[in-house]
DNA sequence: CATAATC
């Protein structure tokens, strides 16, 4: 279980009661001051370097996993991080000297190994290796950093690498083998891949690892309680900031740098609290980032890495004014000065240009999706008529009834275009003995976080939900996608059925189609037809019907990527095999195959051994 | 047209 706002208070509380006493010679405990993260968490009297023999040479044996369950903290390792400065290496956990007084362990809730692995996390260890064996892989702009095979490859640093063990990574995704040492290099970037590809790594792990590594960071001026993060990573939901928190602060844990989440509809005082004790990587939605720095409670002066995950929503024309003001109108330093990173799914050219107003000399990725060419994701669309829609969702829950493992229903995710739609159709589920609940914009923040978990822990096993859930939400397990409704963008079609079919495990795509749909035809015939699925003859004709101009919808790069670099595009030819190496690819591992034997542990099916898994997110 | 995003 995770910690409680009263359970940190408590430590917190705990904690600064005995150095209240000495209060004289330390730092003010009730006033967090700023120390920069390679002198955090020494103990709050030693104020030289720790003496040379603690420094990088020193050994650190990792501890057992199974030391770092339960409730207890796991002992403090030693970060000998390769290239400090030598004298820093003793930052001990919970010293007390910086703004870690306490860092909860993220890892806390991880099961003890004596308990059996759960069925989820059984699954979870599945990984097919083999699907990703030739996943093709587009780089272009200037010398562009090659590829890493493994972890170990890269130097992240002790700390780092002993969280991606915690975590159970042993290999780099895709995107990350490309990505990583693109953000090392310094290189801003825009990457496309899918959700579930493991992106958050992909961007956390640089942006942690500079920041360890990095300068140290200015003092804020005294008495000031603005707080200067150096990182700042952005997205277009509260529920997928929070996921990200969640997995940053994994990956940061005992690094001394602090990851802090802000978001609407939570108060907002606890908060500012939690940014008072400090902030490296601060993970927000842009209305409560804006409000954090309209009170100048936040200042961006000191970023050195922006993230922004999910870009192409956030550069849409709903959010592009807010993200145009907080990275071009407020104090962020200019792109240049800045090292600024871009990930989504999909990337259409027109976003793309907005996009490239952010970032300087970037290196342009695209990686294939995972579900498409092998079939992960099975879709399928039904003609349905408005009035027939009901009553069709109700045979497929009663057909997915039967699937359900161990008596439990399998999870059914049902996209609708509309906040009242989603009430009304919850409604009527839950009428007819469906246990459904709803998560959209019209409900709290506190019911949409409940509707959330109930529906992750198979509770609730049907969801319905707009597009709030439509991007980059992590639910393990989600065996059915039921496009309700169509959405009127074929990108948000690809963001919804991602919810399934991840990890490399299979699911389910029912999409219900009708002439309400027609302007969505075309494009959804040639991303099923890239996908390699069936496309019924009667979705061809209404294709052929609608779209004589070639229609708005149509996909910018082709099947296997999610958008292709649109500085790139005149050189382009469509159908060719000429979709690797053209232009300034980065040659030599672009093309598929070409990377082989990253992936060759031979594990077949989804039965990998337990244990094995790679750092998909 | 909808969806999301501060109070």
């Amino acid at each position: 279980m995770r910690s409680s706002w009263a359970d940190l208070a408590a430590n917190s509380a705990a904690e600064n009661a005995p150095t209240a006493n000495n209060a004289n010679n330390t730092q003010a405990p009730s006033r967090p001051v700023y120390v920069p993260p390679h002198l955090r968490n020494r103990g709050p009297t030693q104020s030289a370097p720790a003496p040379a023999s603690a420094s990088s040479s020193d050994k650190f044996s990792a501890p057992p996993l199974s030391d770092n369950v339960g409730s207890r903290w796991a002992p403090p390792p030693r970060n000998d991080y390769r290239g400090r400065a030598a004298g820093f290496g003793n930052r001990t956990g919970g010293g007390g000297g910086g703004w870690d007084r306490r860092e909860a362990n993220p890892f806390a809730d991880q099961d003890d190994s004596e308990e059996p692995l759960t069925q989820q996390e059984q699954e979870n260890t599945g990984i097919n290796f083999d699907a990703y064996e030739d996943i093709p892989v587009e780089t272009s702009g200037g010398n562009v950093p090659p590829p890493v095979n493994t972890f170990a490859e890269i130097d992240l640093g002790e700390a780092l690498n002993q969280n991606i063990r915690r975590c159970k990574y042993v290999r780099p995704t895709p995107v990350q083998r490309h990505a990583i040492p693109i953000s090392l290099a310094g290189r801003d970037l825009m990457a496309c891949a899918q959700t579930g590809s493991g992106k958050t790594a992909a961007f956390c792990f640089p942006i942690i690892s500079g920041i360890m590594t990095g300068q140290p960071a200015q003092r804020p001026p005294r008495g000031v309680r603005t707080v200067c993060p150096l990182a700042l990573v952005l997205s277009p939901t509260r529920e997928l900031s929070m996921q990200i928190h969640e997995e940053a602060k994994k990956f940061a844990y005992q690094t001394g740098v602090r990851v802090v989440v802000a978001y609407g509809g939570a108060p907002i005082n606890q908060q500012l609290r939690e940014l008072e004790r400090g902030v490296d990587i601060l993970v927000a939605t842009p209305g409560r980032l804006v409000d954090l720095l309209e009170r100048a409670r936040v200042s961006l002066q000191m970023i050195r890495y922006l993230a922004l995950d999910e870009a192409d929503r956030m550069l849409d024309m709903g959010f592009e004014p807010q993200i145009r003001k907080i990275v071009e109108q407020m104090d962020m330093p200019p792109a240049g000065a800045r090292q600024t990173m871009l990930f989504s799914a999909t990337f259409p050219k027109e976003i793309q240009r907005l996009a490239s107003d952010f970032l300087s000399n970037y290196i342009f990725l695209a990686v294939g999706r995972v579900g498409s060419s092998t079939d992960l994701i099975d879709q399928r669309v039904e003609y349905v008529q408005e009035s027939d829609k009901r009553s069709h969702l109700m045979d497929l829950l009663h057909a997915q009834r039967a699937n359900g493992v161990q008596g439990k229903q399998a999870l059914t995710l049902v996209f609708v275009e509309t906040k009242k739609g989603a009430d009304a159709l919850e409604h009527w589920l839950c009428l007819n003995n469906f246990p459904a609940t709803t998560i959209h914009g019209d409900r709290t923040q506190q019911e949409r976080e409940s509707a959330l978990r109930s529906f992750k822990s198979g509770n609730t096993p049907i969801l319905v939900a707009t597009d709030v859930a439509a991007r980059g939400l992590d639910i393990p397990h989600v065996a059915h996608v039921v496009n309700f409704d169509l959405p009127n963008d074929i990108d948000d079609y690809v963001h919804r059925i991602g919810r399934t079919g991840r990890a490399g495990k299979k699911g389910l795509a029912t999409a219900f189609f009708n002439e309400n749909n027609s302007s969505l035809a075309r494009s959804l015939q040639d991303l099923m037809q890239e996908a390699n699925q069936e496309v019924p003859a009667w979705l061809s004709r209404f294709a052929a019907r609608s779209s004589f101009g070639g229609g708005k919808n149509r996909r910018s790069g082709g099947g296997r990527f999610g958008g292709r670099d649109f500085r790139r595009e005149g050189s382009f030819s469509r159908g060719g095999s000429d979709y690797h190496g053209a232009g300034n690819s980065s040659g030599g591992y672009g093309a598929s195959g070409g990377y082989g034997g990253g992936y060759g542990g031979g594990y077949g099916g989804n039965t990998a051994g337990p244990g094995v898994t790679s750092a998909w997110d």
